[in-house]
RNA sequence: GGAGAGAUGGCCGAGUGGACGAAGGCGUUCGCCUGCUAAGCGAAUGUAGGGUCAAAAGCUUUACCGAGGGUUCGAAUCCCUCUCUCUCCGCCA
């Protein structure tokens, strides 16, 4: 969410941010609604003002004259018509300001879709191979550990089962992901609800303009990432300054609709309902958010690096920008069966976006007043695509897969054969 | 699922219709004092919105005692609904 200041004061600013993401809101009608509220606070101040006086004028002398009581009355009244107008102003201005996206930052390429993300730097090539590298899928299947099929059967498209050595390799790579950030990048790590309320998924901004992309209970929302529950832990409540920046991680199994991909990525474990990812998030001071950004970034390069796997960092558009990003990072990892590039981290700096939705604040004892902190955070990584790439870009012509030298004490094997 | 108890400031805790933005304590900050330390003394100490101001400070006003509604000239206090926490019983992985 914006600061209703910044858009009163700087219209022109956040107009160039949303023609820049390619996004409409009716920014003048936010504007004349927010005039209105503070004429209508006026007056409704006012009069209160004076019924307060009368009520303490009748604390003293027990008692008013007839008329005075009536006239109170009257603006009693008043005070109901003015705070139900109120009520329905501020939420009206509330649903076109929550539908805001937040300002890109300065850096950030203006383009309109992900044709324009800049290339930031390339790790890694794209090696090649003495004969055809498999995709994912048939290599898994073959060998057996991936099984669509029956995951279809127990519950639809877009789920997968694992068996044996790929039911390992999952578990493998969540332990080694985990044990990397807590043991070399100082991260503290946290088990949490893998569904939330309605309260944090609007903080984190999923809600209320993504509601079609989630799953639900009657109840609650089951998380799309890790974000919403890691990044809710701190919802209201203000944090010491010198803690800045906390470094958290979390493993969760993810769920997403994802509504409108029909026909995209459907095959493999590219875009799954369910699937597992270690995030990434950092609460940090605003003075380095963007320092703190690029550490991030590096830290879910590291598990790419040390897997040996190959990728490249791009710079997400204004056009192609999460809606509550001031600037991304993707790293997209090489995938040789399907000769593409795919993304397998997003690395993001919300600056105080999702903290002033959630109330998210830090102090020093020095300041006089607490100020919102900036959430980061990024995919440390997704699981499910780094078991693809895996089995893509370590396979054998024979349709064996050989286990990354990071993983083998992981999955205490060196070789993954066929399932008989 | 059934029966009870509770939710007050950074924390503990008082407060059953007006003098309560809220006693008292703890903590924190500033100052004083004590030849160090501890103790002691004095003062300050919530958040958010609006107005005024070029702006800050200041001044002023409104709201906030789990959330939302109601009664009343006036609600932390009375009534209703909801949420959460705790205890007991039942059921169950």
């Amino acid at each position: 969410m914006l600061d209703i200041k910044i858009i009163r004061q700087n219209p022109e600013i956040v107009k160039k941010s949303l023609s820049n993401r390619g996004t409409e809101v009716d920014l003048e009608e936010l504007l004349e609604l927010d005039a209105r509220r503070r004429s209508i606070i006026q007056e409704g101040d006012e009069l209160k003002a004076k019924r307060n006086q009368f009520s303490e004028q009748m604390s003293k002398n027990k008692g008013g004259s007839p008329e005075q009581k009536q006239e109170i009355r009257q603006i009693g009244e008043r005070i109901k018509v003015i705070d139900t107008e109120m009520k329905d102003l501020e939420l009206a201005i509330d649903d076109i300001i929550k539908r805001i996206p937040n300002i890109p930052h300065e850096t950030v390429a203006v383009g309109s879709s992900e044709e324009d993300n800049p290339v930031i730097r390339t790790i890694g090539g794209k090696p090649g191979f003495a004969f055809t590298p498999k995709e994912h899928w048939e290599l898994g299947e073959n060998l057996g550990i991936l099984d669509f099929k029956r995951a279809a059967k127990i519950t639809g498209a877009r789920f997968c089962l694992n068996w044996g050595t790929g039911a390992r390799l999952e578990r493998a790579l969540i332990n080694f992901m985990l044990d990397v950030h807590t043991k070399e990048h100082g991260c503290t790590e946290v088990w949490t609800p893998f569904m939330a309320n309605r309260d944090s998924f609007t903080a984190t901004g999923q809600l209320p303009k993504f509601e079609e992309d989630l799953f639900r209970t009657d109840d609650y929302f089951l998380v799309p990432t890790a974000e919403v529950p890691v990044t809710n832990i701190y919802r209201d409540e203000t944090l010491p300054e010198e803690k800045l920046p906390i470094k958290l991680v979390a493993y969760t199994p993810c769920f997403r609709r994802e509504a409108g991909s029909y026909g995209k990525d459907t095959r493999g474990l590219i875009r799954q309902h369910q699937f597992d990812k270690v995030e990434l998030v950092r609460f940090a001071h605003p003075d380095r958010s963007f320092v703190d950004l690029e550490e991030l970034t590096s830290e879910a390069e590291d598990i790419l690096r040390k897997l040996g796997l190959h990728y490249r960092v791009i710079s997400l558009c204004t056009g192609d920008l999460g809606f509550s990003s001031a600037k991304t990072y993707d790293l997209e990892v090489w995938m040789p069966g399907q000769g593409v590039y795919k993304e397998i981290s997003s690395c993001s700096c919300f600056t105080d976006f999702q903290a002033r939705r959630g109330n998210i604040r830090y102090r020093s004892v020095q300041m006089k007043k607490s100020e919102f902190c900036h959430t980061l955070n990024g995919s440390g990584l997704a699981v499910g695509r780094t078991l693809a790439a895996i089995l893509e870009n370590y396979q054998n012509e024979d349709g064996t897969v050989r286990v990354p030298e990071a993983l083998k004490p992981y999955m205490e094997l060196d070789l993954i054969e066929p399932i008989r």
